[in-house]
DNA sequence: ACCAAAATCACCCGAAAGTATGAAGGATAA
DNA sequence: TTATCCTTCATACTTTCGGGTGATTTTGGT
């Protein structure tokens, strides 16, 4: 776009330079005046191709681009989806087994029903739930899902 | 400032133009070849102006400045943003004190911390938590809080 | 193949949570 | 005044949770 607007700037400008050309050869071999005052008329030349020549300039000149970053504040309420803390996670060390079982506990289940939705056992469901607490530095499963979600470890 | 800059530009511009047209002057009273191939002559001098008229506005032209304004989106996630139900409370028929409960309760704190919050005994916060999970429909506190949070009766 | 981390499970015990029932005092409205 | 609801508390019992310890298997990476 902006290419092609540049081409058609200088194609422009060599068609009407040539056209003063051939304008003033044919002054030429019409009338002798040039060679009474040829400074005169050189100096118009000069002052028509600089004026020429300015045009072409401010034609061409690309503009610079000052980009201007605007923050646009957005705010999300609780329906939107926020990405979970996988940062936050690596961190604390939290396994993805430890995770699951958080997320279950964070939607109000039991250690006994965390064990029949994951097949595994209520003691293990217990070993992953202690994990948890330490690592989340708490005491208890509702402490250890407010922190998470504050966290932004699950949810 | 920038106006003493334009200005001696501006000077430099016509001496130099003036410095050419007498050069100019003086090559044509030396040589005669300008005789021969006027418009020879006439395209290099065409071609210096273009080109001092380029560089003259170059010069003194202020850039052009395009603001290109970028969007950057801030996510903010609001602490309080949405307002708690009343309506809902009112409709569960959950009782003031209730809801103190509730709302330390989400604060992952145990009930004997609740009682020492609220200056009962660990068996009256036992009796709201038992009156809240009927009301709520549910039988766990973690399932009360994650049921009041998406119900907006707390926070 | 080997090592470390993760996942699995078990047992015990105490603490916390939850259920059921009853009861008493206070506020409020019919 | 009576009925109703809220709040408070108690006792007894069951269930769930959480801590501690130890052990085995699985898995992923060097």
């Amino acid at each position: 776009m902006q290419f092609n607007t540049k081409h058609k700037e200088i194609l422009l400008y060599g068609i009407s330079m040539a056209v003063l050309l051939l304008l003033l050869q044919w002054l030429e071999a019409r009338f002798i005046v040039f060679n009474y005052r040829l400074d005169i008329f050189i100096g118009a030349i000069a002052i028509i191709f600089t004026v020429l020549g300015v045009w072409l300039a401010l034609k061409l000149i690309k503009p610079k681009v000052e980009t201007r970053i605007v923050e646009k504040e957005i705010y999300i309420h609780q329906t939107t989806p926020t990405e979970i803390n996988q940062q936050e996670i690596e961190q604390l060390g939290i396994s993805k087994r430890e995770l699951e079982v958080l997320d279950l506990m964070a939607r109000g289940m039991s250690n006994e029903e965390i064990a029949a939705a994951l097949f595994v056992s209520l003691n293990t469901v217990k070993t992953h739930s202690s994990g948890i607490f330490v690592k989340l530095d708490v005491k208890r499963r509702t402490q250890a899902v407010e922190k998470a979600k504050r966290l932004r470890i699950i949810q």
